[in-house]
DNA sequence: CTGAAAGCGCTAACAC
DNA sequence: GTGTTAGCGCTTTCAG
C-alpha cells in the first residue's frame, strides 16, 4: 500500500505538503502541486480512508438501520439514501437487524460514533428512550418514518405526515361511495401503524361515517399476512366494498384473497394501500395507493445526519415531509349500487 | 469519547493491559480481568474500531458492490449476506452502481483496501479484467453472480451453474408437451444472461428440439421490460405455448402481457422464470421458476472473501453453487392439445 | 508556501 | 502477568 510519506519522499516534499495538496490545493505553490500530483499518479497512492478517519477523528460512512430489507420499502429507501450520501461523500453501512432488538442494540453499541459516525434508524423495536440515551452521548442519530417517536433536538425524527396520508385513502374511498369499509393494520417493527389507521378513521368520522363503523383487522406487515387478514375480515364481514390496508404489501395479499374467494376487485371490493412501493404499479391490477415521497424522506434524513455530524444544529424536532400524494390505478372503484347508501 | 486510556488510568493498568482483557483475557490475571471490566462498565467504554483498524491494518467491513438494489434479488441478497458478515464480526457496506461504472470504480478506488477490506462484487459493467488489476494491487475482491467471467485464483468467482439452471426449465417445459417456445433473453448489468438461455437451448437440443425453434426477444431485466418483450414476442409468434425468461422479473411481466392479449396462464401459455425471489410465489398466478440457492451464494462470496482477508488462500478459481432446483408453481400446464406434437 | 512534530486510539512485540 | 514502546497513515497546528 502507498502511503502518502512514499509520496512525499517522491515529490520531494513531506507528509504535510501532500497532504495539503490533496485536501487544500490552494494553499501550495502549483509547481509543487503538480510535482505531487505526478508523484500520486506514478504511485497510485489512494489516501486511507481509515486512517484520515482516526486523524480527522471521524468517519465518512453513515448506518442505516433498518428491521428487514427483504421488505420492499426498504431496498427503494436504501437506494435513495445511499444516492445522497455518496453525494455528499459518505459511504452507508446496511444494518439489518432481522426484527431482533438484541442485532439492533449490538450494532449501535459497536458502531455509533466510531465505524459510523451517523445512524438513521428506522423504525426498530428498540424504544426512542434508548436510542435516545445513545444519542446523548454524542452520536448523532436521526430516527426515520417512526410513527410515533417523541422527537427531540437531540434526537429528531425524519417521517412523513402519517395521518394526512390516512385521510386521503379515506377521502379517496369516500368520494367513490364506499361507506361499508374494512382496514388491515399492519404491525411492522415498532409496533402498529396505527397513526395511518387514525388519520383514515378521522377522516371517515369527519365525513359522518361512525369509526366504530370500521372494522379492523390486525396483522403483521407483509403480503402473506395481508393475505390471511383480508379474508379473515372478509368472512367475518362479507358486506365490505372497500378495504383498506395500512401498507401496500397487506393491500396486495387482499386482493389476492378478494380473489380466492370470488370477490372481483375492484367492482366488488376497492382496495387501497399507502407507501406506493414499486410493486404497485407492477402488481395486476395495479394498486391504488398513498404515496410517500420516498427520495425526499431518506435525503433529508441523510442530509440532516450529515448535518449533525458535522456540527450544525437541527432547526426542528421533526422533519415532516407532507407530501403524501393520493396515485389512484386499477384497484378502487365506485361502491357496487346495491350496497350505497344515498 | 472514552480511550482505552481512561479506563487504563481508572483500573490502574496500562492501556496495553486493557487491550488484552478485551481481547485475551485468558492472558491476565483474573482480577485484574475483573477490575478493568469494572471500569469498562462504569465509564461505558466502547472500543473505536476505526482504531483498531488502523493499528490491525485492516477494517472489519466489506463491501457488497451490486448494480441497482431495487432489483429484489438484491435485498435477498444483502439480507443473507449482512447475516453472514455479521457471524464474522463484520459490517456491510453497500455500494449501489446505478448501473454506472463510473460510480462503480470510484468506489472500488475509495474504499477498495482502505475502507473495506474486502468487497464482493456483484455482475457489474466494469470488466473482469480491471477487477483483475485491482486484486492484483492486493484488495480482497470476489466476483459474484457472474455469469462469464474469467476466474483465477487471485480474483474467484461464486456463482451457480446457470447451464444447468437453464436446463432445468427446458426439461420441465419439454415434459409438459411444449414444443414451440419462446425466450426472454434478460440484459442486466454485465451484459446478457446467455448462459441461462445456452443451458435452456441445448437442453432442448438434447431432447431433439432444434435449437433455431426457439424465439429469442432479449430486453432489460424488469417486469416492465418483460411485459413489452413479450407482447412484441407473442404478436410474432402467435403460436407460441411456452415462455422462458431468463430471470423471474421478466417472466412476471410476460405473464401480465398475456392477460392483456387474452392469452390464459398457464392454459393457454406456460411461463417459467429463474432465480426464484420472493416475488415469484407471491405474484398471482404463483411463478414456476428454478430457484437460486441465495443464501447458499451469499454466505460462500461472504466466507471466500473473509478467508482471503485473513489470508487463507481459495482452493478454486470459481465456486459454483449447483443447487438450482426447479420450483414448480401456477405458470407451468401441459401444452394445449392442439398444439402438441406427439 | 513548506516543514517539523504531535497526536488520533489502538495493537503488538518485547521487556521486566 | 503487566508495562514500555513503537508504530498504523493521516491531519493539523505552529514555526520558519
Amino acid at each position: 500500500m502507498v502511503t502518502l510519506a512514499e509520496v512525499a519522499q517522491r515529490a520531494q516534499v513531506t507528509a504535510a505538503t501532500v497532504s495539503n495538496v490533496l485536501r487544500n490545493p490552494q494553499k501550495v505553490k502549483p509547481t509543487t502541486v503538480e510535482r505531487v500530483m505526478a508523484a500520486v499518479r506514478e504511485l497510485g497512492y489512494r489516501p486511507n480512508l481509515t486512517a484520515r478517519a482516526l486523524a480527522e477523528g471521524r468517519t465518512s460512512t453513515l448506518a442505516l438501520m433498518l428491521s428487514n430489507i427483504s421488505n420492499p420499502f426498504y431496498p427503494e429507501f436504501v437506494l435513495e439514501a445511499e444516492t445522497a450520501a455518496r453525494r455528499r461523500g459518505y459511504f452507508l453501512l446496511v444494518c439489518n437487524t432481522d426484527d431482533n432488538p438484541a442485532i439492533a442494540r449490538a450494532y449501535l453499541d459497536k458502531i455509533a460514533g466510531t465505524l459510523a459516525a451517523g445512524v438513521i434508524v428506522m423504525n426498530t423495536d428498540v424504544s426512542a428512550g434508548e436510542l435516545a440515551d445513545i444519542a446523548q452521548r454524542g452520536s448523532a442519530l436521526v430516527l426515520c418514518m417512526w410513527e410515533s417517536a417523541q422527537a427531540t433536538r437531540a434526537l429528531p425524527c425524519v417521517t412523513v405526515d402519517y395521518t394526512h396520508a390516512g385521510g386521503l385513502a379515506a377521502a379517496h374511498l369516500y368520494e367513490l361511495g364506499h361507506r361499508r369499509i374494512g382496514a388491515l393494520l399492519g404491525e411492522g417493527s415498532g409496533g402498529p401503524q396505527s397513526v395511518r389507521l387514525r388519520g383514515f378513521v378521522e377522516a371517515l368520522a369527519a365525513r359522518g361515517v361512525a369509526a366504530d363503523a370500521v372494522k379492523v383487522h390486525a396483522c403483521r406487515d407483509s403480503i402473506e399476512a395481508g393475505y390471511d387478514a383480508a379474508r379473515a375480515l372478509l368472512s367475518e364481514q362479507p358486506k365490505l366494498t372497500a378495504l383498506f390496508a395500512t401498507n401496500d404489501l397487506m393491500a396486495i395479499g387482499a386482493i389476492q384473497a378478494a380473489a380466492d374467494i370470488g370477490k372481483r376487485v375492484p367492482q366488488d371490493l376497492s382496495v387501497i394501500g399507502l407507501t406506493n412501493i414499486h410493486l404497485a404499479h407492477q402488481f395486476r391490477p395495479a394498486l391504488t395507493t398513498v404515496g410517500f415521497p420516498t427520495a425526499a424522506i431518506a435525503s433529508i434524513a441523510v442530509a440532516l445526519t450529515i448535518d449533525r455530524i458535522e456540527g450544525i444544529k437541527p432547526k426542528r424536532d421533526a422533519y415532516k415531509v407532507p407530501l403524501a400524494e393520493l396515485v389512484i390505478r386499477d384497484t378502487t372503484a365506485p361502491a357496487p349500487k346495491a350496497s350505497r347508501r344515498k
